[in-house]
DNA sequence: CTCAGTGCAAACCGTTTGCAAACTC
DNA sequence: GAGTTTGCAAACGGTTTGCACTGAG
C-alpha cells in the first residue's frame, strides 16, 4: 500500500469514527509511517520537534499513538526498558522480536509452528487466545562477535 | 526442596558474595518463598508491613528482590502492565505464561518444540540466545464464559 | 457556533538513588 | 571498628490527566 493510500484509509477511519482531521494527527501520522523502524513515543516526539511543521506537544503525541494503535495502523509492543515501541502495520504481516540485549537491534521472526502450537497450548488450559508476546532477547550477531572478541586473551 | 534447605542455599549464596544476612534480607526471603503466585515488589511490600517482623522499607525490598534475581532464586517477567511481577525458581523448570487480559489471572506452559524453535530461530538470525519472554493474552476459561454470556441476548 | 482536540504543567506509578544513620561481620 | 546495608525522601522516566484555550466541522 502506497502512503497516499494509507493516509486516506486514515481519514476514512477518522471519518468513520467522527474523530477530527487535525494538523497535529496529521503529522504524528505520516511521521509514523515515513520510518520503517521501531520506534518510542519519545523518539516521535523528536522527530516532531527537529523537522519542521505545526507545533504538536508531547501529550498529543501519545494520545494519537494510542489512537492508532487502537484503529490498528501501528502496533505497539513493550521494548522490555520500561517503554512501548511502536511500528506500522501497513504491508507487514504479524511477526516477533529478537532484541540484542547490548546493542538494542531488533530483527523480526515469524514462524507457524510456534503461531500453531500457541493455539494448542490456549485449548489445553481454556484460553481464548488474543494475542501474544514473544521476545527472544540475546546477543545480535556482531555483538556476540565483540564479546567472544573481549573474553578471549587473544591477540595483543 | 524444602524451605529449610532452600534457606540454607540462600544463606550459603550469601556467604559466597560476601553480602550480609541481615533481617531485612531474611524476611523478603522467607516471605517470596512463601508463597506459589506471583507477586510483584509493591505487593510483597504491603505483606510485610501487614504481618509483623523487623520492618523494612520500600527500597529494600526492590534492592532486595533484584539481588534474588540475580542470584537465580527468583524470576522476574514483565506483567505488560507496567510492573515487574517475580515468582520463586526453586523446584520449577523453567515455563512461560498464559495471561487473562480481563481478571489477570496467570497461568503457566512449557512446550519443547517452542524451545526448539526458538534456538533454531536464533541460529538463523545469527543471534545468540540468551533468554525469552513469551505472554500468550487472552480471556481464561471462566471469563471467556463471562462474556459469551454477556454478549448473547440469551435467556433473561 | 459547538464540542472535540490541544497544550501545559502537574500528577502518576513503579522503580532507583544519594546520603546519613544503623547494623553485620 | 570497617564497610555494608538500610530508610528516607527526593529523583526518575515514561505515560496520563485536568483544565482552560483553540480550532475543525
Amino acid at each position: 500500500m502506497k502512503q497516499a493510500a494509507i493516509r486516506r484509509a486514515f481519514e476514512e477511519y477518522l471519518r468513520e469514527k467522527a474523530l477530527k482531521l487535525t494538523s497535529q494527527r496529521g503529522r504524528i501520522f505520516d511521521r509514523a509511517f515515513a520510518t520503517h523502524d521501531h520506534f518510542s513515543a519519545e523518539r516521535l516526539y523528536e522527530w516532531l520537534r527537529e523537522e519542521e511543521g505545526p507545533s504538536v506537544s508531547r501529550a498529543t503525541v501519545y494520545r494519537t499513538l494510542g489512537m492508532l494503535v487502537e484503529g490498528n495502523f501501528l502496533d505497539s509492543f513493550d521494548s522490555g526498558r520500561g517503554e512501548l515501541l511502536y511500528e506500522h502495520v501497513m504491508g507487514h504481516r504479524h511477526h516477533d522480536h529478537l532484541v540484542c540485549i547490548d546493542c538494542g537491534r531488533i530483527e523480526e521472526f515469524f514462524d507457524e509452528r510456534i503461531e500453531e502450537v500457541q493455539e494448542e497450548i490456549c485449548n489445553d488450559h481454556g484460553f481464548v487466545l488474543v494475542d501474544h508476546d514473544h521476545k527472544l532477547r540475546g546477543y545480535c550477531r556482531s555483538c556476540a562477535k565483540k564479546r567472544t572478541r573481549e573474553e578471549t586473551p587473544g591477540s595483543s
